[in-house]
DNA sequence: CTGTTTTTAATGCAATTGCATTGAGATTGA
DNA sequence: TCAATCTCAATGCAATTGCATTAAAAACAG
């Protein structure tokens, strides 16, 4: 038996459309600061950053993926491409040869610090400069509550 | 003269984090319900709506693009695999032979019509579910904070 | 043990997206 | 008027993403 779906609410239609509007928006607008200076784009950074914070700047593929949910062949072959940049290498991980450990090279946490200055100010411009910190809050527990699950 | 770029608070980095994380996890949540119900991704949804709702049916790729925001050889392809599927119609715009009106079929219409039974279980389930209405309005007006300028 | 199932990462190939440019047609301004 | 500029949409080609599968190694079950 399959009841019919309930219409959902004009105000969480609303909420979606613009949520997806907004990160459309604002990511774009950081893309091209980013681009404009030369960087390579936010999911690049973002491994980058989730690298820097590991132990020893050390995570498996499989770590990466679940912090930045990625596809598992979209990072694979965007470590190729890392690797091939020599921001990252990819290292034996000991007691278990499927697995490997992708360790950020001294020259990865360099373009990660670079491109953080461009990124900040760009957070800066297009957020900071349209949310109050409590706004900020707010959505922090709202997003939250999405993710949920 | 360029001025050190202060730090983004912690608390808009954070929500900022939390943002794109979200929107990655529900689309993607959405998109999987869509696919497994054997339906087109939600760009071509979103298309098909924008075009239901304009006048006759009918938008100019421009308006399309503002409404979605799309890139124009992205939309431009996009229409393409539309049309040849037989969802929209290039029409002539009168008076400028440069632009063009897309048009959505009967069938488009209908596609738009299946999929949204499909995509409103969905947004009832991954937003609904986990917001009132009166988070879903706060969650609006931030978005909509976000989007000015 | 040994055969089966699961986990991890890579890859061939198709589809989509990004970039740069083009071509056609309007619009502008001297 | 007409050359220069701008707007709109398409397209060749490169890069990325998606899909399905594979190979290798580990974990598991009888």
């Amino acid at each position: 038996m399959q009841e019919p779906p309930s219409e959902p609410s004009a105000s969480v239609i609303r909420a979606w459309g613009r949520l997806i509007r907004a990160e459309r928006t604002v990511v774009g607008r950081i893309e091209a600061e980013l681009k404009s200076a030369g960087f390579p784009s936010l999911h690049w950074y973002d491994v980058l950053l989730e690298l820097k914070r590991g132990p020893e700047g050390r995570l498996t593929p499989r770590e990466i993926e679940e912090a930045v949910l990625f596809e598992q062949y979209n990072l694979s072959r965007l470590l190729d491409r890392m690797e091939k940049e020599g921001l990252v290498r990819r290292i034996p991980f000991p007691g278990d040869k499927r697995r490997q450990l992708i360790e950020i090279t001294e020259e990865g946490k360099a373009l990660q610090w670079r491109m953080w200055s461009v990124y900040a100010a760009a957070i800066n411009r297009f957020i900071s400069a349209k949310l109050t910190d409590n706004e900020a809050g707010q959505l922090s527990a709202l997003m939250l509550k999405l993710i949920q699950e």
